[in-house]
RNA sequence: GCGGAGAUGGCGGAGUGGUCAAUCGCAACAGACUGUAAAUCUGUCGCCCUUCGGGCUUCGCAGGUUCAAAUCCUGCUCUCCGCACCA
């Protein structure tokens, strides 16, 4: 067995940084320093194939749990899936087929093996001991009350606003804290929305006759709207497996109060060096948006390595910054010759329609090797080589 | 099963016979400014032709009334809310 590293100030990171909540932390912190070997347990949903940011958060704290040399345990909630979730009722989302779930299973592994380390990793599907096995079910049933599901938050403003809430809903938390018993999770880590069933293992376990899981809620984050959780259904996540130059400027693009919020949980600088630039950013010493070009290119730096994420930084600041040229800029295949502009920007794929075209002209947002183009009508002549921009961000070069 | 409400552009949500391509908010896009693809401000935001202006197709689906319908009528599909049935 892999030693068990038990060094206090990586156990104080642990429990503290871009923590929402430990329970029950006295507990929890003398397991860790006892040299045992823990099991951490974190569920996860095969109905989304894709990682962002807001996943790896969790991920990023199991991480540090792997290199103190605790053991992982990713729960792949199959079952569930394959009935379906039943929240957000208004689309009946569709049922994923055991297939589905391995494909789906097999990129998402793929991307979580950006932080964690699979191979040491134990993966269970519910599934196992849940779809062979009703008297399972039938005694979960039997744990919990009505009246302790329905206490909770998130239901009680669905009874208040008249909204149903299925038996499955009902029944989920029961399912989720039944895996911490099978496989025995000594700490169970999830989004604070997740507190609940969080609690539920505790309890199942007790039921049981074993030692009940210790917590930890990690905060949710925002997307780069600032506003709602980051989410794919809302377009405003950063996935991880995104290109280094898109994935810059998705940060680039948050707002400046999600700065701090972002080091802490996405990025791995010392707790120490991001409080200084908190508070250099409040003295009016660092522009946010320096703070942000470190923050964007900490982050890629995670998935796509040190030069790659300086090649994006670099990037940033000669097209945005110093407003020049891309590196690369996709080439159009196409005939030479006079051509009309709104033709011009039809056949390159830049626009969906005409007026959208026109509208961009009139509005100053297209330009030819760097001359704003004036008048829709314009004729122009191609001799290859030409750079179409349209508006900051699209370049295009006629081949 | 009974009763009621509703279905509008990417989303939310106005509009209840003509002035509606449809108020407004959000999102999106462009410009200015800047400290960035942040913030703020301005503009755009169905398609086509025209740089004034005009044409066409849109308001769940299918018909109908009317000079004229997102708006009225009929049928259909779907959603939501009460009640009942069942416990």
């Amino acid at each position: 067995m892999a030693k068990i590293i038990t060094d206090e100030n990586k156990i104080k990171k642990i429990l503290t940084r871009g923590v929402e909540d430990v329970i029950v932390k006295e507990h929890l912190e003398a397991q860790l320093k006892s040299g045992k070997e823990l099991r951490i347990k974190f569920g996860i949903d095969p109905t989304t194939p894709d990682i962002h940011l807001g996943h790896s958060i969790p991920f990023r704290k199991l991480k540090q749990f792997q290199d103190l040399g605790h053991k992982i345990i990713l729960i792949i909630g199959d079952f569930t899936a394959m009935i379906g979730d039943p929240s957000g009722r208004s689309e009946t989302r569709k049922q994923l087929t055991k297939k589905e779930i391995k494909n789906n299973l097999k990129n998402y592994l793929s991307q979580a093996g950006k932080i964690i380390n699979i191979k040491k990793t134990e993966i269970h599907y519910n599934s196992k001991w849940f779809s062979k096995n009703a008297d399972s079910i039938l005694e979960l049933s039997r744990i919990g009350s009505i009246q302790q599901v329905l206490h909770r938050a998130d239901f009680q403003k669905r009874i208040s606003e008249g909204k149903d809430i299925t038996l499955l809903e009902v029944f989920y938390p029961l399912f989720q804290g039944y895996d911490s018993f099978k496989i025995k999770s000594d700490i169970e880590i999830g989004g604070t929305d997740q507190r609940f069933n969080l609690l539920m293992g505790r309890q199942i376990q007790k039921h049981y006759n074993m030692p009940e899981q210790d917590i930890i809620t990690l905060p949710l984050i925002e997307g780069t709207d600032g506003i709602r959780k980051m989410s794919k259904s809302y377009g405003n996540y950063i996935g991880i497996n995104e290109q280094p130059n898109n994935m810059f400027g998705k940060i680039m693009s948050i707002p400046d109060n999600l700065i701090i919020k972002y080091f802490l949980l996405c990025a791995d600088l010392p707790e120490i060096d991001i409080e200084a630039i908190g508070n250099n950013m409040k003295s009016g010493k660092l522009n946010p948006r320096d703070a942000k070009l470190n923050l964007a290119f900490e982050i890629v730096r995670i998935y796509h390595g040190e030069k790659k994420a300086q090649k994006a930084k670099d990037e940033f600041i000669r097209v945005f910054s110093k407003k020049e040229l891309p590196k690369k800029i996709d080439e159009l295949k196409i005939q030479k010759g006079r051509i009309g502009i709104v033709d011009l920007l039809l056949k390159c794929g830049a626009v969906k329609s005409k007026g959208e075209a026109k509208r961009l002209i009139e509005q100053k947002g297209v330009k030819l090797n760097n001359e704003v183009i004036g008048s829709w009508g314009a004729e122009i002549t191609l001799d290859g080589g030409e750079i179409l921009q349209i508006g900051k961000r699209k370049f295009i070069r006629i081949g």
